[in-house]
DNA sequence: TGCCAGGCGGGGT
DNA sequence: ACCCCGCATGGC
């Protein structure tokens, strides 16, 4: 591999102070939704800038290291590192809505450590892309794929290679590999969207935080193949943005069936229960019921089993543990696509 | 073997 | 504002 961008150690902090003073758990921010490239039982990597590359080392026990090859910018880096981890989210409220919610106070009382980890904005949306009409499993099966197929490596001194997801630029310079990650017909919008990317298109964060949430909801619905439950997913990912949910069809079939609402009225319902915590909620949700497809989610709901089982199978909260194995899936169907033999 | 899955856009009415 | 359909792919 020519022309791999070097890291250096920029400082080391010890952010377990934070997390403890804030009641924050490391071990399942860290760990949920998370892939092997970024998480390996104790430590992960978080992406501080994706562009000019910047990372994250963190453990569980709250030892971090940041690397970069801009050190002058470390103070930034810091700040990124703490708001990506949402050392500094209050939840307090979040917290005694779910108490009092026969969803998710189950899983606040084990899980009240818990913290979304969030992510660039391009890459929240091609996360949600990957989530369109195809089950949990698939989804992330392609975001695997796209990852190792895609995948920027860069050289962290001391720490030897850490692969970062795909800018907008890698998915341009050769789109025709979205067909080996099995993406099928969202191709065409992950491609759409990273040419609307380095096209500027997409104002810059600074901008999008002094918008209010519909406004940037508008203007990440002009995407091609982004609409309402995608913008809102990459805002709730990416910007911290949770006031409105990304509701889907699995959402909507378990609200109405369990408050009793027309699945027409079911985003109203739960922006009821959740207000400006209606997006992080629908994520807990999903971290709850280990995001079974729909019919065992409601059959799991029925049993009262709503706190992450952490069973052999990929779920939210141990996808990390499986996403190797698979990636001998996509190798079988690379060389194929390479030398088609047979 | 069809049918469906954490959507979306384009076409109707 | 609705309703309806096709769409790549994978799993059952």
């Amino acid at each position: 591999m020519l022309n791999v961008d070097m890291l250096e150690l920029c400082t080391e902090l010890d952010i377990s102070g934070m997390a403890k003073s804030r009641g924050v758990d490391l071990y399942t921010t860290l760990s949920v939704y998370n892939l092997h490239h970024w998480f390996d039982g104790y430590r992960a990597v978080v992406v501080l800038d994706l562009y000019d590359p910047a990372i994250a080392i963190v453990d569980i026990g709250g030892r971090a290291v940041i690397a970069s090859s801009r050190c002058s910018n470390v103070d930034t880096y810091i700040a990124r590192l703490v708001r990506a981890l949402g050392l500094e989210e209050d939840l307090t409220e979040f917290h005694s809505i779910a108490l009092r919610d026969v969803l998710l106070s189950s899983f606040v009382r084990m899980w009240s450590g818990w913290r979304l980890r969030s992510c660039d904005l391009w890459w929240a949306l091609v996360v949600g892309v990957c989530q369109q009409n195809a089950s949990f499993r698939q989804g992330w099966s392609m975001l695997l794929n796209i990852v190792n197929l895609y995948g920027r490596r860069v050289r962290v001194e001391g720490f030897g290679e850490v692969v970062l997801p795909p800018r907008p630029e890698d998915i341009v310079r050769d789109p025709s590999k979205l067909s080996i990650a099995r993406v099928g017909y969202r191709a065409r919008a992950i491609e759409s969207i990273a040419r609307s990317f380095l096209e500027k298109l997409v104002p810059p964060s600074e901008a999008l935080e002094r918008m209010d949430s519909h406004e940037v909801e508008d203007v990440l619905r002009s995407l091609r193949g982004v609409g309402s439950y995608t913008a809102r997913l990459a805002m709730v990912l990416a910007l911290r943005r949770y006031e409105l949910p990304p509701v889907d069809r699995w959402l909507r079939a378990i609200v109405s069936r369990v408050y009793g609402v027309d699945e027409r009225y079911a985003e109203r319902k739960w922006v009821e229960i959740w207000g400006r915590w209606s997006g992080l909620a629908a994520i807990a949700l999903t971290i709850a019921l280990d995001a079974a497809p729909l019919r065992d989610a409601l059959s799991r709901i029925e049993r009262g089993e709503l706190v992450p089982k952490l069973g052999n199978e990929p779920s939210p909260a141990t996808l990390w543990r499986f996403t190797q194995l698979t990636t001998a899936r996509t190798s079988r169907a690379y060389r194929q696509r390479i030398s088609p033999t047979s």
